[in-house]
DNA sequence: TGAATGATGCGCT
DNA sequence: GCGCATCATTCAT
């Protein structure tokens, strides 16, 4: 009997990085903070792939803050930007090659009176509407770099869901690979950033 | 309704 | 110092 609700194992993440980005839409991503649980369907995500992507964050070499990105597929990487937001992209392809999928958008679906409480200003479906505002609703800081996605904190899962009108369009914010069409999202969803 | 701008910290040159 | 994988607000049309 397979499991309607199936937690995403490491070999997901273990793949080439625009696979996993296009798969990712419709997914779900489940936070469970100390606060409460809370999860959201993903519809806006962007690949960032490796030292020949000049717009990703390890195309100048492995540093202190980009290390995750060198390591095991699986796990989180959260930096910090523009003086106050967080991001959050889930690290893939084998250890050594450094890559990841920035998690741009999600449609909010459990814990959002606690989503509320972190950005009381936003209407509902716009409360995960960017990857800033996504980790301010979530509650998740540089704290949350480093997690292992196959652990209990912070996971992902295939609820068997549609993933929607995937559509791909160049990455948001960038000045370098702009041309680059690796940004995924669901054209149909109404919590996609702007 | 679209463009410009300020807030603000940190990693890198 | 500069630039940055952002966002809310302000100002002009």
């Amino acid at each position: 009997m397979v499991p309607r609700i199936k937690k995403l194992p490491r070999s997901f993440y273990n793949r080439p990085t625009l696979k996993v980005a296009a798969d990712l839409i419709g997914k779900y991503i489940v936070f469970e903070s100390p606060a409460g649980t809370m999860s959201a369907r993903i519809v806006e995500v962007e690949a960032y792939i490796g030292q020949g992507d000049p717009a990703c964050h390890a195309a100048r070499g492995k540093t202190k803050r980009n290390a995750v990105m060198f390591g095991k597929p699986g796990f989180t990487y959260v930096y910090f930007i523009y003086g106050m937001y967080y991001c959050l992209n889930f690290v893939t392809e084998r250890e050594g090659f450094p890559a990841a999928v920035l998690l741009r958008a999600a449609e909010p679906v459990e814990g959002i009176d606690l989503m509320k409480k972190h950005s009381p200003r936003q209407k509902e479906h716009r409360l995960l509407a960017g990857p800033g505002k996504f980790c301010k609703t979530f509650g998740l800081t540089r704290t949350h770099n480093g997690l292992d996605l196959t652990g209990h904190t912070i996971y992902l899962e295939d609820r068997q869901g549609e993933p929607g009108n995937v559509v791909t369009t160049p990455r948001i914010g960038i000045n370098h690979g702009a041309e680059l069409k690796w940004r995924f999202l669901d054209a149909d969803s109404s919590a996609v950033s702007k």
